[in-house]
DNA sequence: ACTCTTATTCTTGCATACAAGGATGTTGAC
DNA sequence: GTCAACATCCTTGTATGCAAGAATAAGAGT
């Protein structure tokens, strides 16, 4: 209970920045936030530490933290590399899965598939993420499953507003079908590609996104 | 000058850890490192929870921090995705690459060559990190180059006991040309494969690895 | 003699205190 | 009226202190 503060801080500031409730360039006043959690400054400091190694947050020299701002291109780096990530864990997953992760990975497609149908977009979301989460486990790559679980994590709100463009989420599902199918027949290099391309944002979808981000600039708070 | 003390110290252990003074297993005493620093233990806790975000030292609860034993097969998952990433960099290198980024790799690559001749497996081992940080940066993907930094980095300890492997250095030279033909040329596949190749540790390679780090177990410290 | 239990010590976890460097507001001069 | 300089305040950076849990050592019982 008194026991990992700080781990739970981390992940309650990292969570505030992910669902936006932090925004980019919000300062985060430790004293605020010690007073908030009921802390005192100590682990609020140690946490933002870890944040700013993460690269989640900025740590200006005596200047306090920042939650960073990464700017539509460096966005589509991350994109760019989280589709190379993903394009590697789907060739392990295709070559190394075993009986579990198929039955696992078409259960996340299932609940998919569902909520693809229901046409929420909130629980597509989540269940997107769960299938996400079922190719790395089925890489079988821990270090793998790590990097993809983090750079994920850390593209959270930008999937998001990606998934409001158009009919991104029929589009992504029907995109989920080839992916499963590659992998549970073992075609490493198909994999690969369908998931590269499936996160890739680029061409009309990443001119999308700017467009959408461009818009959240003029946000009411 | 006296300014981010965190950071110095930050940089400071991760450096003991990457060059083995301080050995996978160890355990980091605050009180000592902050003795041995000449600081108290504040700005101490706040490196290692920087050095625990990045994954280079685990803490654990109300029992301090030990230096991550990454293990073999770990190891060789994380030069799996080493492998991904340098082939994505050199892939992007040589799509994007400037006249500058051409005159620093070919630079790079002579010293290579000199360092080679030479026998010398210190200086080589230093001129190959310099090359391979020109394949990063000529990909002009500020977040690969950073990811590709950290991982090589990381990986550090162990691509200088590869390079005692046989007569690694010469092969290791002799990939290099290829890579950089493939680069200057603008044939993007290639070279994606040609640098995957070069880093993935695989087969007997990966035996050798195996088989150094076995006897360094039986170390005298 | 060995093991289990208990007490002591040592280290970590968190809070508080103090110093120092920016941010800000006010006042004065042009 | 505006800009600049100075003083004040506010936040960060670091040290120290105290409490609590884990490592360790000692003692008793089998």
């Amino acid at each position: 209970m008194a026991e990992n503060i700080v781990q739970r801080l981390r992940d309650e500031i990292e969570n505030g920045i992910v669902t936006n409730q932090f925004a980019p360039g919000d300062r985060l006043d430790e004293m605020q936030l010690a007073k908030h959690f009921g802390v005192s400054r100590t682990p609020i400091r140690e946490a933002l530490m870890q944040l700013g190694a993460i690269g989640l947050i900025e740590m200006r020299p005596r200047r306090g933290a920042v939650v960073v701002e990464p700017g539509p291109h460096r966005i589509y780096e991350m994109f760019e590399v989280m589709a190379e990530l993903e394009g590697m864990a789907g060739s392990l997953a295709a070559r190394r899965h075993t009986d579990t992760d198929r039955t696992e990975l078409l259960a996340a497609h299932g609940r998919c598939e569902q909520s693809a149908k229901a046409d929420d977009a909130d629980t597509y979301y989540y269940d997107n993420e769960l299938f996400h989460q079922a190719i790395y486990t089925a890489s079988h790559s821990s270090f793998l499953i790590e990097q993809c679980t983090a750079l994920h994590r850390r593209l959270r709100p930008y999937r998001r507003l990606q998934l409001r463009v158009r009919n991104r989420m029929k589009t992504s599902f029907s995109e989920h079908g080839g992916i499963v199918e590659a992998i549970l027949s073992g075609e490493a290099e198909l994999a690969r590609a369908l998931l590269r391309q499936h996160i890739a944002v680029q061409g009309d979808r990443f001119s999308d996104l700017v467009a959408t981000l461009a818009q959240r600039e003029v946000r009411p708070g």
